[in-house]
RNA sequence: CGGGGUGUAGCUCAGCAUGGUUAGAGUACUUGGUUUGGGACCAAGGGGCCGAAGGUUCGAAUCCUUUCACCCCGACCA
């Protein structure tokens, strides 16, 4: 491609919104162009990084056996009606009606389309195993689109669906699609952790996300400083806080009179102890389909409620904010409020505090705490599940050696162990050996491949701009004439450009009336592997190879300057 | 969906409190010239329904009302 024909508007200064790299560059470099809120145009450049990663998807999924289909973007709404998720999805589906009054939804996730698409087909054990995937671009009406690529509201994602006659096999799959997901990862040069998940409402028994390692990343994750445990802070699991706190001076069980002690630190402070001794109490309304409760959650004072685990320990579909008033309603004093009662409202503790002792916690009167509380007393009646939010050096659940500490991942990927949530719903049935119909046993795979675009910018770029490595990058040869009206340079350049061609390098010849800081900008803005200098030095025989990750100008004969990009190229 | 903000040239923005001929700058674009190793310089140009609709006024980018869009914080996010 010569630059001088080439569609990639490269703007000086930054669109006012764009805040962070992927989108900055995304914009300046000509990749982009936004139209609404998360809708945005590809342009030349984006298109061919896009179908890079593509293809990169395909050889993977076809390399563990999965089959490309493409479904319909529109969606009838009835599919959505089975499945229940037609409420459940709520405002995110786009609904319109055509001509005739009938209603679709543009497809966010295609669960739905794909079973019904193997249903009645796909109805014999021996038709199984079965998985079918599509690159696909996907529409959710999102609340808040943000950050270019990395949350829009169309997007490309790759989904994956497969089809079981029993949780073993699934569960094979499952390990395949998460290796291979490794791989695609690691061909795209991108670092990234492969995490625990929260299931969420989708339910089943397990899910796990691939989270690209970036400080921009909206979600925060766990990580192992000795093994390979990793979590999504929203499902991270413990094995113990790190260190144990001094413990208080032995004290036989009372009533305390702690005047206006209310807070967690207040208390610590009063009794001169580590909040580690102490008994939190948060309380939270917990909405369900037709109901809502209050519900109290206890946790030791160090530790937080991780609001997706209460919602998971309790069943809600959300989890909201109590006032003081409601609390006073049903008898409970703000501030003092104590697990000892259990009949005020619905508790959830803590496992951790299962078998606390030494604890001090609220007496449900005011300005009264117990002391040397032993928790073990509530063994037999209270409800106990795990709600607690990690802390930055508690110790790894799996290794039970290592330290947990945080970070902030790019979730480009989310793969669930399904089960029949779906072929049940759908009725989605095959007759197994005994001739017997059974659901099928599914898993479903998906990966955000315009995101995966944002995702390498966000953890390949400089001040300059993007730096694409070999596998993603739109061209890899940028051919410079630095003087376009050197009879010599011009010439010169049009010669390798001519000959890196016919070798199948995809290859790019700025051939513009521009001068050397103006083209050399541009092509660090845009990101090229390499950039070819034709310039003052070919009067002595030779050019500039400027590799665009380090930085590095390197001289080279001008006889030798293919054969040596065609071993860079190798590498 | 709550709270806040912004809409003026392709892009980044000034002008608006206190209405007054033809609406500005930088950048980008076109033409000519000089320049040619890190986003050059000089000159001449083209480009605007001042987000939209109503209103007030002799007169509206500017004041009032309505509306739409976009952004930010939060809630939400299989």
């Amino acid at each position: 491609m010569r630059r001088s024909q080439a569609f990639i508007p490269t703007t000086k200064e930054a669109p006012n919104d764009a805040t962070l790299p992927s989108h900055i560059f995304l914009s300046r470099a000509g990749f982009i162009q936004q139209v609404a809120a998360g809708l945005y145009n590809y342009l030349p450049l984006a298109k061919k990084v896009i179908r890079k990663i593509e293809n990169i998807i395909n050889e993977e999924m076809a390399a563990i056996g999965a089959q490309e289909v493409e479904l319909s973007f529109v969606t009838p709404a009835e599919l959505w009606a089975e499945s229940g998720r037609i409420e459940k999805f709520g405002k995110e589906l786009l609904r319109f009606r055509d001509r005739k009054e009938n209603l679709f939804v543009l497809g966010p996730t295609h669960e739905e389309m794909m079973v019904n698409m193997v249903r009645n087909r796909v109805t014999s054990y021996k038709q199984l195993p079965l998985h079918l995937y599509q690159i696909k671009t996907k529409f959710r009406d999102e609340a808040r689109p943000r950050f270019g690529l990395m949350r829009g509201r169309e997007f490309i994602m790759k989904d994956g669906y497969s089809f079981h006659a029993d949780y073993e096999d699934m569960s094979r799959e499952f390990d395949a699609v998460e290796a291979a997901y490794k791989r695609i990862l690691e061909r795209l040069g991108l670092e990234f952790r492969i995490v625990e998940a929260d299931s969420g409402a989708i339910g089943g028994s397990g899910s796990k996300e691939l989270m690209v390692l970036a400080d921009s990343g909206e979600d925060t994750i766990a990580v192992c400083s000795e093994c390979e445990y990793g979590a999504n802070i929203e499902a991270a699991k413990r094995s113990a806080r790190g260190e144990i706190p001094q413990p208080p001076e032995e004290a036989d069980f009372a009533k305390f009179f702690t005047p206006n002690v209310k807070t967690i630190e207040e208390l610590a402070e009063f009794f001169k102890i580590d909040p580690y001794y102490t008994v939190k109490c948060v309380a939270k309304k917990c909405i369900y389909e037709d109901a809502e409760e209050i519900v109290l959650f206890f946790l030791r004072g160090c530790d937080n409620l991780q609001e997706v685990k209460a919602i998971n320990a309790t069943d809600a579909l959300d989890i909201v904010d109590v006032s003081e008033e409601e609390l006073k309603a049903i008898g409970l004093v703000p501030g003092f409020i104590g697990p000892l009662d259990q009949d005020k409202a619905k508790h959830v503790i803590d496992e951790d505090l299962k078998e606390a002792t030494m604890m001090v916690c609220g007496a449900n009167e005011k300005d009264y705490h117990f002391v040397n509380v032993d928790m073990s007393i509530l063994k037999d009646v209270a409800y106990y599940a795990d709600i607690a939010e990690v802390n930055e050096g508690d110790i790894c659940p799996v290794c039970k050696k290592g330290k947990l500490s945080f970070t902030k991942g790019i979730e480009v990927g989310h793969i669930f162990k399904l089960g029949t949530t779906y072929s049940e719903a759908l009725k989605a049935e095959f007759l197994d050996e005994n001739g017997k119909a059974k659901p099928f046993v599914m898993g479903t795979y998906g990966m955000g491949v315009s995101r995966l675009v944002a995702a390498i910018i966000e953890q390949h770029h400089d001040e300059n701009g993007c730096i694409w490595t070999k596998s993603t990058a739109p061209f890899l040869v940028n051919v410079m004439v630095s003087n376009i009206k050197d009879e010599e340079q011009n010439s010169f350049g049009e010669a390798l450009y001519k000959q890196l061609q016919d070798a199948k390098v995809e290859v790019m010849l700025d051939d513009r009336k521009e001068r050397f800081g103006f083209k050399m900008k541009d092509a660090e803005l845009i990101g090229f592997p390499y950039t070819v200098i034709v310039g003052k030095e070919l009067a002595n025989g030779n050019v500039q190879i400027y590799e665009r990750a380090t930085s590095e100008k390197t001289t080279v004969a001008k006889e030798e300057v293919f054969d040596k990009l065609m071993e860079m190229l190798r590498k």
